[in-house]
DNA sequence: TGTACATCAGTGAACGCGCGTTCACTGATGTAC
DNA sequence: TGTACATCAGTGAACGCGCGTTCACTGATGTAC
């Protein structure tokens, strides 16, 4: 706005990425093309190889700042107490795929941005993982977890919150407004175990 | 083989399912066309419209006859011991995935295939995770697993395996041939629960 | 057993579409002296 | 402050592609009498 009547857009990069945002949170990966980007944004189609490689380099920079969000949003939990910390840090990550069912798709779906062709991708995923690692370690360095390996601990962790977003969105299971406990109530197993108390497991068994 | 000399092929139907099926593993889900397949068949590409109606029905078919193999697998575990049966089918279903990574997007992909809009689909998948359900039903009527609602097991069960499968596949946690002990792992880690056993739970305070 | 006929499973041509990407280009902007 | 020039960010045209799907059709097959 307010801009000279020159064609230099001058912000086209900025509002590309914002499109296809827009976009992709309305129709998913598949809904982004870059003809169509450049059509609604009033510029030719190659105009936006000023500014991307190519269409997965797009694709690739959306996902990266959805894991920069969803790090953000895993670094604002109280890390205080561990146990609200673990199952808080699960909530998040359950919430944000549900914010953003297709740009979460986008970030781990696989196939469309395979792991190893964008280091700037997998870097990104990885220091939004970090801070639930992390948060595991504290909780076995204060004694409240197990001590087991952390890789084993995070490994089941992130596969729980993973397997939850992904049902949840793809409407599997159901949605946080709709049975606002289910997250928490399956998270909250994962600490305490499904095991019967009467019956003694064999870890305990090894104990007495 | 040994067909006659008519161009009435005689078996369209299933050479073009399995057709697409290899070239599905091969290239997952977007490198399936019609046009394509029916040129490697021989076939103009209308005539597969005497037999599907659409790309869409295909692939559903696909993931129908996906959910039944995966149904098969899981029913196939031994049930005798609880906790065997228990670990054992979160092995076999993560199996599956890595067996099948493509077809396991497919199947759970959501954005190809969206829930509600094949019946059979949906059907077939109920099919195959109510082995899971019986299987958590069964455990807890012989009191190996807590007296907790079933629905909140088999979420938290079917998170869990759906998730290791999930990041398996897609590369963020490493195979089965690379660490073979993590998915039983996991599991366990699922039934014993991984707090710390020196500390009081909230469910320990309870009891004593 | 032979024949008329309905149905079935193919055909080729075409519609209409959008896509990613490259090319040679031009006009605007920024910069060094 | 003015000017020559390099660079930058756009342009329109085009390449080459494959796709799903519909249409009117034809030849083969199966069936009833």
């Amino acid at each position: 706005m307010a801009r000279t009547a020159s064609y230099h857009h001058g912000d086209l990069r900025q509002e590309a990425s914002l499109l296809a945002l827009v976009t992709l949170r309305e129709q998913g990966d598949t809904g982004i093309s870059l003809r169509a980007l450049a059509k609604q944004l009033s510029v030719s189609a190659p105009a936006l190889y000023r500014h991307f490689s190519d269409r997965d380099s797009l694709l690739a920079e959306l996902a990266v700042t959805g894991f920069e969000e969803l790090r953000e949003r895993l670094l604002a939990v109280d890390q205080r107490v561990p146990r609200r910390a673990l199952i808080d840090i699960g909530l998040v990550y359950v919430g944000f795929a549900q914010d953003e069912p297709n740009l979460y798709r986008l970030m781990f779906g696989g196939r469309v941005l395979p792991k190893g062709a964008h280091p700037k991708l997998d870097e990104a995923g990885h220091e939004a993982f970090k801070v639930l690692e992390d948060t595991i370690a504290r909780a076995q360095q204060v004694g409240y977890l197990k001590p087991m390996p952390v890789a084993l601990m995070t490994a089941a962790a992130w596969s729980l919150v993973h397997g939850l977003a992904q049902l949840t969105i793809d409407g599997h299971l159901p949605a946080a407004n709709a049975e606002p406990m289910l997250a928490e109530g399956v998270l909250s197993l994962l600490l305490d175990g499904s095991l019967s108390d009467p019956e003694p497991t064999s870890h305990k068994e090894i104990e007495q």
